[in-house]
Order: C-alpha cells, then sequence, then structure tokens
DNA sequence: ATAGGGTTAG
C-alpha cells in the first residue's frame, strides 16, 4: 500500500477516536488535495469517520459522490445514520441499494438494518429482514443473530428472541445482555433471573440491562433489590447508567427515603453533575413531591437539556403550580432549549390545572405552527382535560370526535371527570359505557361509572353496576396508603384494625372527625359502593388508607414538617374534604401522590383546585 | 476498512 495511504489511514483512525469533527474535514480536504480521495480504502474509512464524528450530512454527501460503492460503503453509511438516530433513513435508504447499486445486503448491512427496526420497534419490516437473513448466504452469522435477538426483545417478543438466541451456535455478552433485558423489561422476571443466573460472567453491563429493564416493567422493587444486591457483590459501578435506573425506581415508587440515599450514593461515585443523573434527580424529587428539592438540583445544574427543563416542568405542573410552569418554559426558550412534545405535553397538563383555556389553547397552536410538532392522542387528552374542566363539554366532544385517533381510557376519564364536575349525567352516563367496554376488567371503570350515577341520586343504578361487578368477578383493588416517618415506612390499608397505635390513631381521628363537623364537614357517602346504613358508610369512609396514614403521621412525624403520604389508588372525594380541614386544623402542609396526580393540602385548599 | 447489548422527561 502507498505510504501516504497508510500515513492518512492512521490518522483517519486517530480522529475516529478523538471524535472531531473538525479533524474530519480537514483530513478529507488533505485527501482530496493530495489526490488519493479515490484509493481504498480511504473513500470508506472517511465515510465511516463522518459517521462517528456525528457528521451525517457529509457522509451523504461523500456517498452519494463515490463512484465505485461496495458493501463496506453502504455498511458505513447506514451506521452513521443509526448513531446519529435517524433509523427511519437507514431503513428508507437501505431500499435503494440493490436498486441503485446492484448490491445485496451482507452481514454488516444487515446488522445495520436490524437495529434500525429495532429502535424504531419496526417488528414487520424486522421480520421481512430477519426472513431475508436466513435465505441469505449469511444465515449463521452470529452477530446478525444478536442484533435480531435484541429486535425482537425491544419489540416486546421475549419469546421470539429466545428462539433466535437458542439457535445461536456461540452466544456472546451481548446476546445474553439482550435476551435478559427483553426478558426483564417484558415483565418476564422470572425468565430474566434465570438467565442471569445462567450468565457465565456478569458484567455491570449486565446487571444494568436487568435492573433497568425491571423499572422499565414497573417492577421497581425487584429492580431496588437487585441493586443492593449488585452493591453486595462489589460491582464497580465505573459508568452512572445503572444509577438513573435505580433513581428512576425510586421515583415510580415515590419512595422519597431511599431516593436521597441514592442521591447519597450518586455523589459519592462522583456522579453528581452527570447531566442524564441530575434529570433523573429532579424527576425523582418531583415524583416523591419533595418540588422544592428538584428545584434545588435544576438550579445547581451547570448544564440543562430538553429533558432537564421538561422534567421540572412537568413535576411543577404536577403539583398545581401553573403559573411557575408557564415561566419555567419562557426560561426554557430563552436559554435556547427547543421544547418537544413531551414538553408540550407537561404546559397543557398545567394550563388544564388551573382553567388557563386560551393560553392552552394557543400553546397547543404554537406546538403544531411553530415547532411542526404533530399532536398524539396524549396532546389531545390534555387538551380535552382542559376544556372539559373549565366547561366546555361540546366543544370537547367536537374535539374527540374530529381528532385523528380513537380515544383510549385516558380520554375518556378525562371527559367523564368533567361530566361529572358539571353534572351533566347524560353525557357521563354515555363515557362512562364507552370506557367500560374499552376496559371491562378494570375495576376503575365501574367506579368511576357509579361515581356519575352517585352524582345523580341515581341509586337503583348505583346497585345495578354494584351487581355487574360481583356479575364479572371485578374485584377492587384494596387500597393503601404510605407514609415514611424517619428511615421507616409504614403501610396501611383500608379498615386495618390490627396497628399497635390503633387506638391512638381512632382517638385522634375522632377527635378530629368532631372539630371538622363544627366547621361544617358533612360526610359525602356517595363514594361507598355498597348497599348500607349512612352511619355504615359514613365508618367505612373514617377507615379509608390516607386517613389512618394521616393520624399515624401526625402521632409521629417532626411537628411542622410537611406529611407526605403516597396511595396506590385515587383520593375519594370525601377524604380530599377531610384532608382539606385537616391541613387546617392542625396547620400542617400534607402531600397526597395518589393513582394520578398530586395533592397539596394547606390551610385549607388542595393544589389540584378540588378537581381531580 | 464496515456490524450486535445497558441510561433520563409524558
Amino acid at each position: 500500500m502507498n505510504a501516504s495511504v497508510s500515513h492518512y489511514l492512521h490518522q483517519l483512525k486517530l480522529c475516529a477516536g478523538s471524535q472531531t469533527s473538525s479533524t474530519a474535514k480537514k483530513l478529507h480536504a488533505q485527501i482530496i488535495k493530495a489526490a488519493l480521495h479515490l484509493c481504498p480504502p480511504l473513500p470508506n474509512t472517511l465515510l465511516g469517520v463522518y459517521g462517528k464524528c456525528g457528521l451525517v450530512g457529509d457522509a451523504l454527501h461523500l456517498f452519494d459522490e463515490m463512484p465505485h460503492r461496495d458493501h463496506v460503503s453502504w455498511a458505513s453509511l447506514l451506521t452513521a445514520h443509526n448513531q446519529a438516530s435517524l433509523p427511519h433513513r437507514t431503513l428508507s435508504m437501505f431500499r435503494f441499494m440493490y436498486e441503485s447499486d446492484s448490491l445485496l445486503p451482507d452481514h454488516f448491512v444487515f446488522a445495520s438494518v436490524v437495529k434500525a427496526c429495532s429502535s424504531l420497534g419496526a417488528i414487520r419490516q424486522g421480520k421481512q429482514v430477519h426472513a431475508r437473513f436466513m435465505l441469505s448466504q449469511f444465515c449463521e452469522d452470529d452477530v446478525v443473530k444478536s442484533s435480531l435477538v435484541d429486535m425482537y426483545a425491544k419489540c416486546g417478543l421475549p419469546d421470539n428472541a429466545r428462539a433466535v438466541f437458542d439457535s445461536i451456535s456461540k452466544r456472546s455478552v451481548v446476546s445474553w445482555t439482550a435476551l435478559i433485558s427483553g426478558y426483564a423489561r417484558s415483565g418476564r422476571k422470572l425468565d430474566a433471573l434465570e438467565m442471569f443466573e445462567k450468565l457465565p460472567v456478569k458484567s455491570l453491563f449486565s446487571w444494568t440491562a436487568l435492573i433497568s429493564g425491571l423499572v422499565q416493567s414497573g417492577n421497581g422493587v425487584d429492580a431496588l433489590y437487585l441493586f443492593i444486591e449488585m452493591r453486595r457483590e462489589g460491582v464497580d459501578i465505573v459508568d452512572p447508567l445503572v444509577l438513573s435506573s435505580t433513581v428512576g425506581a425510586c421515583a415510580n415508587l415515590a419512595v422519597l427515603e431511599l431516593g436521597k440515599q441514592v442521591h447519597g450514593l450518586v455523589i459519592g461515585l462522583g456522579y453528581g453533575s452527570c447531566l442524564f443523573i441530575s434529570n433523573t434527580l429532579v424527576d425523582m424529587y418531583a415524583k416523591c413531591s419533595d418540588i422544592l428539592a428538584a428545584k434545588y438540583i435544576f438550579g445547581g445544574m451547570q448544564q440543562k437539556d430538553v429533558v432537564s427543563w421538561t422534567s421540572i416542568i412537568v413535576g411543577v405542573a404536577q403539583h398545581g403550580r401553573a403559573e411557575e410552569a408557564l415561566t419555567l418554559y419562557d426560561g426554557m426558550v430563552g436559554a435556547g432549549i427547543k421544547p418537544n412534545e413531551v414538553t408540550f405535553v407537561g404546559l397543557i397538563y398545567a394550563c388544564s390545572h388551573v382553567g388557563f383555556v386560551s393560553k392552552g389553547r394557543a400553546i397547543f397552536r404554537s406546538m403544531i405552527e411553530d415547532y411542526g410538532i404533530r399532536p398524539c392522542l396524549q396532546h389531545y387528552t390534555c387538551f380535552l382535560d382542559l376544556l372539559s374542566r373549565s366547561g366546555h363539554l361540546s366543544e370537547a366532544w367536537n374535539v374527540i370526535n374530529s381528532m385523528p385517533f380513537e380515544p383510549d381510557e385516558p380520554t375518556w376519564a378525562a371527559l367523564l371527570s368533567a361530566c361529572k364536575q358539571h353534572g351533566d349525567t347524560q353525557m357521563g352516563i354515555r363515557v362512562a359505557d364507552h370506557l367500560l367496554s374499552l376496559n371491562p376488567e378494570d375495576p376503575s371503570s365501574y367506579i368511576l361509572l357509579s361515581n356519575v350515577y352517585a352524582g345523580a341520586g341515581m341509586w337503583e343504578n348505583v346497585a345495578k353496576v354494584r351487581k355487574l361487578m360481583t356479575a364479572r368477578e371485578v374485584k377492587k383493588n384494596p387500597g393503601y396508603s404510605s407514609i415514611d416517618i424517619g428511615k421507616e415506612s409504614q403501610v396501611f390499608y383500608a379498615g386495618e384494625t390490627s396497628h399497635p397505635l390503633k387506638d391512638e390513631i381512632f382517638d385522634l381521628l375522632k377527635e378530629l372527625d368532631a372539630e371538622m363537623r363544627k366547621r361544617g364537614y358533612v360526610p359525602d357517602s356517595s363514594f361507598v359502593l355498597h348497599d348500607m346504613e349512612q352511619q355504615e358508610k359514613e365508618k367505612l369512609l373514617f377507615w379509608h388508607s390516607e386517613r389512618l396514614a394521616l393520624a399515624y403521621g401526625l402521632l409521629k412525624a417532626v411537628p411542622g414538617t410537611p406529611i407526605r403520604i403516597v396511595k396506590n389508588l385515587r383520593v375519594c372525594g370525601d377524604c380530599h374534604t377531610v384532608l382539606k380541614f385537616i391541613s387546617s386544623i392542625v396547620k400542617r402542609d400534607i402531600i397526597v401522590r395518589d393513582a394520578t396526580r398530586y395533592h397539596h393540602f394547606s390551610k385549607g385548599e388542595c393544589s389540584c383546585n378540588d378537581f381531580w
């Protein structure tokens, strides 16, 4: 080989390692000047270097001008687009491989194309590529097979992933990791653990795959136990990816004390200023209802990206601070960060919280016109929520009928709470019927329907709904609330009477009840789904889990500190009223995270504006 | 010379 060719080859390799785009362009210019730009393998190497430096445009330009393109050129170009997160382009260009250069895919190309399918979740095309691969001369290639394992795993087909995995002759760590991650993220806990146990050598990579997969499938508790086990095994956390999943688990479970401990670990390991991790910490504190800590982390961040801004906007919006969310949005735009579709979910949500109808309409329009974002179903749902909360029921109905999506459960639920709020029983019943037909197994649909009837005083229908639930064997999930006192966590179930402090709790609730009635409280038993005497119903309400947790908190927590409660179901209307009364009687802030939102009770008011 | 696995916001 020509001495200068190998010189440039060496330089390009260095440049690929350091990923400095200016050097890539300089080297390209020098190569042209030296008239070596057609000497193989320089054109292909250059193509790869452009890809690694993130210069897809230059890569494509070079590719277009190459007189002789081979398999390596194609593989490099497709990989460049995968790396630039443009898997759509990877697939669309792949279609022209045969047409423009009469080339059939080789194993390198197959691997890139499969990866593109997996990041798009394009299972139909993925299966087609799989078939072509099986018919090709490369059908025994293990690298392509491991990319197929990953594709099926990511598309939620772990059994297909397993079938490919079993066909691999020499299984690499990569294929193991892909499969374990696939099982974990599909919620196949036992399969994931079984494969993990069989894994000959467990690296940080494999632990991360398992733990993050479990967090993604909502198995946060298992994920946290595995994280503890990983620490016990002495695995060196040389990069922080596993920490973001762990912080995420704390966020999903709303376990503030544990979250703080993991935060301490993050700082101890030296990742306190890592962008990714700070983003998850902002989210975690917001979800654990410590919005002050969330703002503190956000304020201290050296660099902030769209996720950082969106996390804090969504966080304050969920805590009912709409004006603050909108101010933050101005700050975001001012800082030159472009909002994305998630940001707009938060913003529309914020507007709907305080009934900023025209502001919300303007934001919805701006999203489409200024940022070219096509609204998805979730945007429509938030927007509907805004319209229906503020009483624009017919406009909401029009939107639901004209939007380009089939309404899903949250959509109907948004409309339904509005019907209830505005006493529109007829529409409420229609909506509840839709909801019920969409998900006849979900107890909350029945509760909502029953509440509509109860709100209208249609007691016979309330009874019918209850009978329907029995007939269909739909069981209401038992309600429970948890509360942290110091580092201890306590869980209370509705109606629980076996707690060691039950007498103290009962006495306190009795005392508060008397004081509330003096101030005008009348129990609203329409939320109780049973046929029984009024007094019996009130007794049931009295033992709702959030009240037990609250009383325990008042007895045990440091005086003056806010009481934080996490509930698995939605707070019932009567408890909501009670919590407002109690916040003003005991002059304490009470923060409840229920199944759908946050309630900050303070001085007799709630941040949700009595709408949830 | 080119390929495959683990990370954050709804």
